[in-house]
DNA sequence: GGACAGGAAGTCC
DNA sequence: GGACTTCCTGTC
């Protein structure tokens, strides 16, 4: 799955299968990458950020961490204990001409461990709403009502806000462009800020954890799945959005059967997501 | 270049 | 089934 090739005091060289920064970048599941260059990112996460760079063609990565770093939080965000072989076998097995398309097109796409609370935000914030339009509102947000971190490549970066935080600036949040979900949002921090913990969500089952977050006003069915896939790690989450609806109704008679893919449905998703879009340009 | 219409990882009522 | 905020993108 992965091998430390070296480390140093400040990166460390990981050999790692089955990842590529540029195919997770262009798949719509995070909006925290600031690339500087197709194979170079700083990533923001929990507060801290990583310059990474892949060297492509390898499978060779360099994280610009300590070690430490790398296991406390780098290495579960990346998903990095995952076998994704084993989600690839399955599809080689299922002969699904789809599926094998969309595998082929999407090698290299993990699904990224994230924050619960900033998935939850975030996806609320992609509804009727398209991706660099996401991206540039979630970065505003960071700015107005994060904090500081350090610079990378010669920008300040910030952290994704707290529910307090937010709250603190909800003056601001029109002029950051959320419109219509501005509701929702503050719906969401209130709760948050009352006490709810969302990190019980993961001893749920997925299915269970979806129906606790549709409880949150401006969530239905699609961000709740989102929600579970990308922040609770529940791989088994399937979001249906108007993408995996239209693969559905157009290659597979309006019906597909995610219980070929018992456990893991939510990774199968995102290589079909992917490669829809990709094929669409 | 600038105006304009269409549409966007949905949800609520 | 219509309304919802705002703005990115393609088109003229």
């Amino acid at each position: 799955m992965y091998s430390i090739t070296d480390i140093l005091d400040t990166r460390i060289n990981v050999q790692v299968d089955q990842l590529d920064l540029l195919q997770i970048a262009s798949s719509g599941q995070c909006f925290r990458w600031y690339p500087m260059g197709a194979y170079d990112y700083a990533i923001v996460h929990k507060g801290k950020i990583l310059k990474i760079r892949q060297l492509t063609p390898s499978n060779l990565f360099i994280f610009e961490c300590s070690k430490q770093e790398f296991d406390k939080v780098w290495k579960e965000y990346f998903d990095l204990d995952t076998d994704y072989q084993k989600y690839l076998d399955a599809v080689y097995e299922s002969e699904d001409r789809f599926l094998l398309s969309s595998i082929s097109c999407g090698m290299g796409i993990r699904i990224l461990n994230q924050d619960p609370w900033e998935t939850l935000i975030t996806f609320i914030i992609s509804q009727q709403n398209n991706i660099p339009r996401i991206t540039g509102i979630i970065d505003k947000l960071c700015r107005v009502c994060g904090d500081p971190i350090d610079e990378a490549y010669g920008e300040m970066m910030y952290s994704f806000p707290s529910a307090e935080q937010i709250l603190d600036h909800y003056k601001s949040l029109k002029s950051i462009g959320v419109g219509f979900r501005e509701k929702y949002i503050l719906d969401a921090c209130r709760k948050i800020n009352a006490g709810y913990n969302l990190e019980m969500l993961r001893n749920l089952s997925a299915e269970d954890a979806v129906r606790e977050l549709k409880k949150f006003y401006g969530v239905g069915d699609k961000v709740a799945n989102c929600v579970s896939l990308f922040g609770l790690g529940h791989k088994e989450a399937f979001p249906r959005d108007v993408w995996i609806n239209r693969i559905i109704d157009k290659y597979y008679g309006g019906e597909f059967d995610t219980s070929r893919f018992e456990g893991f449905s939510g990774v199968i998703q995102q290589y079909m997501f992917h490669y829809e879009r990709v094929i669409r340009e």
